[in-house]
DNA sequence: TACTGATAATCAGCATGCTGAGCAATATCG
DNA sequence: CGATATTGCTCAGCATGCTGATTATCAGTA
């Protein structure tokens, strides 16, 4: 029996989770309050304005149940609004505010010292390569979980 | 602002998501219900009998508030026993069940499968390489998170 | 021995993430 | 047009994971 720490699926909880912890210390010193999903959610929005919940899933690859949760909490943070599409009275069309736009940008440089310090211990041509191999491995297992990446304009 | 799908934290939550996601289905598929936090736990108490919780989580880079909870559910499904220690009564010592044994036993090929799966895509000389750079990445990060991987015998 | 600090475990509370179900609205097809 | 299927969203329920606090116990020291 191979041991626990040399399994991929250790390694890879094992960097998320510490990508995580950076990521909440980072935006934290930086004096904010948003989570990964949260920012990446934000983020998504602010490039597409008028969105609907499903596609901002996709784009983003999180369960549409998640997101739900998510944007309850954006909204309660007065960083997006959310109203009734006119087109589809079943959709929500979601709108950033301008705190929230003021946010994104104030909060931006934490966010990239963050994806620095991630990959701290590995030189920048390691770097480079990690995330050219994590992009291949999802590209391939992206099918495999109930929230796939998709593209917007395939919609 | 650099695309979220370009970040290293995006990819390492997603490549996380499809381990997860092939785990469970693997394992599903093999007649089994355990979830990869409860076959790491499993797994750790097998090779170490009687261990605290606070040392397994060490071993295991499990939050120590987490593992309380998993070891909760692995007990009542009757895998584990947990007893008072006779030489530190703050202490509960883990001990693996012949049922929990047996488990571990017939879940092994699944669990395989699922660490090939999650690399399909990948070469054979990619998927060693990935886990290298996770593996050196973990370990210059391993301080930041608050579960950080803790040698047994350090203790 | 009494005091002080550290440690093992648990708990409350919050935010992800998932499965599966349900509701309302829309799209499709006979 | 009307039945049917599909879609957007929400909810209940469960399991991780985290922060911070509390309780019980242990260890070291004045």
């Amino acid at each position: 029996m191979r041991d626990n720490n040399e399994m991929p699926g250790h390694l890879a909880r094992r960097f998320q989770q510490i990508a995580v912890a950076v990521f909440l210390a980072e935006v934290e010193e930086a004096g904010f309050d948003l989570t990964p999903v949260q920012y990446a959610a934000l983020s998504a929005i602010r490039t597409n304005p008028g969105i609907d919940q499903v596609t901002l899933a996709g784009l983003i690859a999180y369960d549409r149940t998640t997101i739900t949760g998510v944007v309850d909490r954006l909204v309660q943070k007065a960083l997006l609004v959310r109203h009734a599409s006119s087109r589809d009275r079943r959709a929500r069309e979601l709108q950033i505010t301008e705190a929230g736009k003021r946010t994104l940008r104030a909060i931006t440089p934490a966010v990239e010292a963050a994806q620095r310090t991630m990959l701290r211990g590995l030189t920048e041509k390691e770097g480079a390569e990690l995330m050219r191999l994590l992009r291949k491995a999802t590209a391939a297992g992206n099918a495999l979980s109930r929230a796939p990446l998709r593209d917007a304009e395939l919609r």
